[in-house]
DNA sequence: TGACTTTATCGTATGTTTACGATAAATGTG
DNA sequence: CACATTTATCGTAAACATACGATAAAGTCA
């Protein structure tokens, strides 16, 4: 049926819509010290990170399936334990386009009439 | 009391914190449109911000007062009608902060072995 | 094989976000 | 002054996010 009451996100357009789903990736500190742990290890770890990170297992593994399904990080089940690292192309792609929005909303040149 | 039982977010230092707040701010479609749409007009407008997104006022003017408050945007009440304009200081602030992780998560240097 | 380790997933509680309509507040207009 | 316009806020419903413990799944090791 699809009633969505609370969501109209898929009314904007494509830009706008990806780049919020990056940015809702990234809108959880836990989220982020993931993505900086992964880049200062400069390897995969896997119950790492729950040691670095004041969560629960459960929670720490919920945030990297977040991650992942954003295509910023990579994973691969190795047995019992987990292999995560940074998906450079995703990180990229986001990197990209933020930059584009930060050009768009560039200040310098907007006089505000305020 | 302060049971907070489903906020932990404060145990996160400053930085992560800061940015995942900016991130938050930026993670809805609409709230994007805004931000652009107040760079393309190159002016503080009010309603017309309303007529260019498809969604309730009153929606809308609650995606106003989140941008707001994280301060990417600011706003001036003028009688019945308001004067919203982008927060060049507040973002600063935001790019600055996604450059350092865009820095840090920079790939190029990163040898995955997964 | 049986115990242990590691991690994902399930179930669940609680809090937050998103959306809308209705209404209030502030001001201008006839 | 009554009325229209504009916008914020309130109330509320539905959906989503966050966190945890418990448990399952899949391997390792004695």
């Amino acid at each position: 049926m699809c009633i969505m009451k609370n969501n109209k996100k898929e009314i904007f357009k494509g830009e706008s819509l990806k780049l919020a789903e990056f940015a809702k990736a990234v809108s959880h500190p836990a989220r982020i010290e993931i993505l900086k742990i992964l880049a200062e290890k400069n390897s995969c770890i896997c119950g790492e990170i729950v040691l670095e990170i004041p969560l629960a297992q459960s929670t720490v593994s919920q945030h990297l399936k977040e991650l992942k399904s954003a295509g910023l990080i990579a994973g691969e089940i190795d047995g019992p334990r987990s292999c995560y690292c940074l998906n450079a192309e995703g990180i990229a792609v986001m990197r990209r386009l933020f930059e584009g929005l930060f050009a768009v909303i560039e200040t310098d040149n907007i006089k505000c009439k305020c």
